[in-house]
Parts: C-alpha cells; sequence; structure tokens
DNA sequence: TATTCAGAGATTTTCGAATATCTCTTGTTT
DNA sequence: AAACAAGAGATATTCGAAAATCTCTGAATA
C-alpha cells in the first residue's frame, strides 16, 4: 500500500497480489483505475495489465467494458476450490514422495522449522494471524510439492493455494481448540517416511479442516449480512 | 490472421489466441509488439495486455525488458504437460461420471456425433489436420469433463488442453495405423455405462499415445534442426 | 587477436490525453 | 404514476508519442 513514484509493471503485479492475498480488499470490491494508479504510482496502462493477469489466475473478475474487481467468495465456490486443491495437492505430494530427493527433503525440513518458530499470532487484540506466519506456511506447502519437479503441476498448485490464502486471509478466523502445529507435524513425518498414502491423507485432512471452519464463517457472515 | 481496424482486447485476445493454438506462429518465435500491432489492427497497450493474459496462460514466455515468445516447446516439457493432463482430466472424468445428469449425458453424445461427422483430413497435399476436426475434437473432450461441476477444475483442465493443442497442432503429425476414431468410441461407451476405471484408462491411454507420437516427432525434428 | 567501449538503431515499456462506454439523475411523455 | 429519453458525470478503453532499455556493430585499446 505505501505509495512510489516510478514503478514497474512486475513490481506492481507483486505488491496489488500481496495486498490481495493479505485481505486489503475486500471480496467483491471494485478496483477502479484512477484511486489504483494513484495508490501504486503507476499509470492506467500498468494497473489494467496487472489486472488482466490477475483475473487470468481467478484473484480478480473482470467484466468488460464495466470493471474490474475482486474474486467473489462464496460457500459453494470454497467447496469447489477445496476439492479441487485437495485433489491436486494429493497428486503432486504423491509424485514428491516418490521423486523428491535429498535436497527436496531438506527444504521441506528447514520450511517445516521456519514456520514451527514463527509465532501464529500477534500481539494485537483481538489477536490476528501474523503476516509472517501466513508467508512461512504457505512456503511450508509449496516445498512439500516442490519435489514433484512437474512445472505445470506446480504452477497449478501454486494458483489454488493463493485462492486458498485469499479466503484465508478474509475471514480472519482462529479455531482455539485446533492443533494446527499437530497437523502439520503429521504431514511431515509422513512425507519424510515417504508413506504417501500417510501423508495424503494428513494433507487432505488439514485443507478440509481449515475449509469446514471457513465455511462456517463465511456462513456466519452472510447471515450477519442478510439482517 | 484477418486484419481489422478497431479491435477491442476481447476480440484481439481471442484471435491471437486462436492463431497461437492454430500453428501460425512457431515456438520460441519472438512476438514483437510493432508486427503485431499491425496484424491485429490495434494499438501496443492493447496487444501487450493481450500477451500478458497468454503469458499467464502459459501459452506465451515473457521475459520482462526484453519482450514476449511463443512458449517454447520440449520433450521433456511435453511429458510433464502430459502426465498432468493424463491426472486431472482422469480426475474430472471420475467426478463427471459420478455426478453427470443427462443434460450433460446428451452434450457428450453430440459432442461425439460432431466430431466422427467432421472430416479429420482436409483434401490437400499432404493431408492435414482440419481446423474443423480439431475444433470439434477439442469440444468432445471438453464436454466430457463438463459433468464435473467444478469451475476450479474444468479452468484449469482447459489451460493444459490448450498448451496440448499446441503441441499437436504444431508438430502436423499423422499415424496411419492409428485408430484414433476407436479410443474415442471406447472413451465415451465406458463413460456413458458410468463406468469410471474403464473410461479413466481409455482416456489416459488416448493422450499417452498421442504424447507418444508427438514424442517422436518432437525428437526427430530436434536431430533434423541440429545438423 | 581478444576485449572493451561507444553509439546507432531496434524494441519494450510507460505515460497521459482522447475516445468510447456506462450509470445515474432529471425531466418529459403517455 | 410509470415508462421512457436525454444528458451530465464517472469510468473504462484505446491510442500514439515519449522515455527507457536492450542489442548489435565497429572502432579503439590492451
Amino acid at each position: 500500500m505505501t505509495t512510489r513514484p516510478r514503478a514497474s509493471t512486475e513490481e506492481v503485479y507483486a505488491r496489488v497480489r500481496a495486498d490481495l492475498l493479505g485481505g486489503v480488499y475486500a471480496p467483491g470490491e471494485r478496483l477502479k483505475s484512477t484511486p489504483l494508479c494513484e495508490t501504486y504510482g503507476a499509470s492506467v496502462s500498468v494497473i489494467r495489465e496487472t489486472l488482466s493477469r490477475l483475473t487470468e489466475q481467478g484473484l480478480v473478475e473482470s467484466e468488460p467494458r464495466i470493471g474490474f474487481r475482486v474474486r467473489q467468495v462464496s460457500v459453494d465456490d470454497l467447496r469447489h476450490l477445496t476439492s479441487a486443491r485437495i485433489d491436486i495437492e494429493s497428486l503432486a505430494l504423491r509424485y514428491a514422495i516418490e521423486r523428491g530427493d535429498m535436497t527436496w527433503e531438506s527444504e521441506v525440513v528447514a520450511a517445516h522449522h521456519r514456520m514451527e518458530r514463527t509465532p501464529m499470532l500477534t500481539a494485537d487484540a483481538p489477536p490476528r494471524v501474523s503476516d509472517e506466519w501466513e508467508a512461512a506456511h504457505s512456503g511450508f506447502h509449496g516445498a512439500l510439492l516442490d519435489g514433484a519437479q512437474n512445472p505445470w503441476l506446480l504452477g497449478i498448485a501454486t494458483t489454488l493455494r493463493d485462492a486458498g490464502e485469499f479466503y484465508r486471509r478474509w475471514s480472519q478466523v482462529h479455531e482455539p481448540g485446533r492443533d494446527v502445529a499437530g497437523e502439520h507435524r503429521e504431514i511431515l513425518e509422513a512425507t519424510l517416511a515417504r508413506d504417501a498414502d500417510r501423508a495424503v491423507r494428513a494433507l487432505a485432512q488439514h485443507y478440509q479442516h481449515t475449509a469446514d471452519i471457513l465455511e462456517r464463517a463465511l456462513a456466519e457472515r452472510d447471515v450477519a449480512q442478510n439482517s
């Protein structure tokens, strides 16, 4: 959100994407070019190109001649997304476990360690999930799949992860009783043991659990909005 | 490749994409803005936005400050693509068979019929695979998956199909002995019988068969180029 | 001879103004 | 009162020129 003069498309793209994933813009919110130009210190063509690319990724929606808006969220969409994500990440994880070398293993362990050592919640009241932890979390799941070595599969997984992160960030929910660290540890152990079935089961449960919580939050919000 | 004045981004995008899939541009070929502006009768910003979007889809590659070029092809990439495609389309086909309704069934049958009734080869010498058949073929495979009803999955499948079509179009190979129609019929029958395992097996074999042929053509071309 | 450097030309990238389109308000007609 | 039409303002879209950057050539230097 910092305002700087002169910015290349690549940079603006990265910043808008980060802001989108960081929950700066609400789902469905219109993304008008003029304000965005000022915010990111770029001209209309740069903003337009950025939004085009993000549309292709599904983070932004475009109605030609009307404008761009942040992707809408809905329970249905979340279900579809979760299903696709579990299916595809499971595939990738299986390949990774089958083919991943030692470098990959080390990266996974390192990413896990980084996540464990990053405090999940901020000191704010009410506490929010910290940006650092979100990044480390994303990094861990990315590292898990990297062993699959199929750029197509990894690209797809990244797109889906981004969309998922958007849901997660937007509904800053936190389930007190949940043992997230334990879930991650289980995935890590099964992966290192090269036990694909167990790892995939743990991964699927992890995502499904998150999705269930998000779905509940989403339903509540819908009820609140309609009243 | 038709030259018309005044074109909206959406239209230019569709035309460039079609030309890319239609084999008008060679893999690795540079896509310079000035010639493209003239070809499509649009200004540089429109072209740029189009290429950006296609880059996001993997049909075009971009090196910032250097330019855009048509996606490179390689045996390795083809293998990755084929693997991802088989895995993901299999998933989608299973969902479609599980959940598809009668409308879906009818669409599948209709698309198959359309493909069967379209002549595969042109009257040229040497005969080429006709554009109409390619479109019908793509339509059939698309119809198969549509029953899955998961927009995320379908979007991904489309992206991968586009990339595959690019390979297919570019290396206009035709295996005389191959019974493509039979392969399609097998997929269709298994699908209508709601026999997921059999349908998925047939689909995977179909794609693998195509990929093997393409790979051979690609390897030959590489040898020819390096001499 | 190999390497470096300068500069011309080609190309990409960015910009902001000009144009086209949409949206909402207000007034008119039925 | 309802439906429609006109117009003002907001906004998206397109354009082509200006600026930044890259690439290639050929001469100067070690």
